[in-house]
DNA sequence: ATGGCCGGCGCAGCCGGA
């Protein structure tokens, strides 16, 4: 089964994108992130006619993760535990009872943290410390784990083109890499980066060009608990998608697990 | 050498993104 993630950028402006991405992919689940949407604006409609359930965590104008999947999952939970004051949607995750195993996986939508000095990079690393703690917990069940989606981590200089220009940025400060660094002490497994040595982009600006020159950074990312790690077959990161009229600055990340 | 965009909201231009 493939199962991927992808920052789609606004739903409304990304839905032919998003379907015809889904109609050649054909995955088995889908986890979006910056759906900014609201539930009840979601075009699930559309998304159904195609086979899939739809789940969404959504919020006004911001943020916003989805589940899209060809089997409707037994449990949804929205939100990562550990704030309840905390507003913003940046959190979904499923389960689904494939026969005899249970496979969970969640949709994350991590924050920027831009820009530092301000509350918002302490918001990241606190968000971080939730996830840590949340993947901790979920580890100890020893069940396939996927946690995908959109970290705003670049895990080390080789996930970017130009890693000096992005050391001013929430997105490669050695407090947050550090975080990366211990999911992946848990057990966790980089689907990508565990898969190859090359430079791997998932995501380029909409501006200066940086698609043309390939000016990218490697910032989605598949984390796969050892279990579901045992049962990777393929990974890919479907680059040409970024190349198609109105796209998203992210592209898809898929990981392919035997059945 | 530098800088270049986009989506949502809502109907002008600002906020947020990375």
């Amino acid at each position: 089964m493939i199962i991927a993630t992808w920052n789609i950028n606004g739903i409304k402006a990304r839905l032919d994108v998003l379907l015809s991405w889904l109609e050649g992919r054909k995955p088995d689940i889908a986890c979006l992130q910056e759906i900014k949407s609201q539930d009840e604006g979601f075009p699930r409609a559309a998304i159904e006619a195609l086979g899939y359930h739809v789940e969404t965590h959504g919020q006004k104008g911001f943020n916003g993760v989805a589940l899209l999947s060809k089997m409707p999952p037994a449990e949804v939970s929205r939100g990562l535990p550990g704030d309840d004051g905390d507003e913003q949607a940046r959190f979904i995750e499923g389960v689904w009872k494939i026969g005899p195993r249970v496979l969970r996986v969640a949709s994350i939508y991590l924050p920027n943290g831009n820009p530092l000095g301000t509350e918002k990079f302490p918001y990241k690393l606190g968000w971080m410390a939730r996830l840590e703690a949340h993947a901790t917990r979920r580890l100890r069940d020893e069940c396939d784990l996927v946690l995908a989606g959109d970290y705003n981590i670049i895990p080390e200089p080789l996930d970017a083109k130009s890693p000096a220009a992005w050391a001013g940025d929430a997105l490669f400060q050695p407090e947050s890499r550090q975080v990366y660094r211990r999911l992946k002490g848990l057990g966790l497994v980089d689907a990508v980066r565990s898969t190859t040595d090359d430079q791997t982009f998932t995501f380029w600006d909409y501006q200066a060009g940086a698609w043309q020159k390939n000016n990218g950074i490697r910032i989605d990312h598949l984390l796969l608990s050892p279990e579901a790690a045992e049962r990777m077959m393929s990974v890919g990161v479907d680059q040409h998608v970024r190349g198609w009229e109105k796209p998203s600055d992210h592209v898809p990340v898929l990981v392919e697990l035997a059945n």
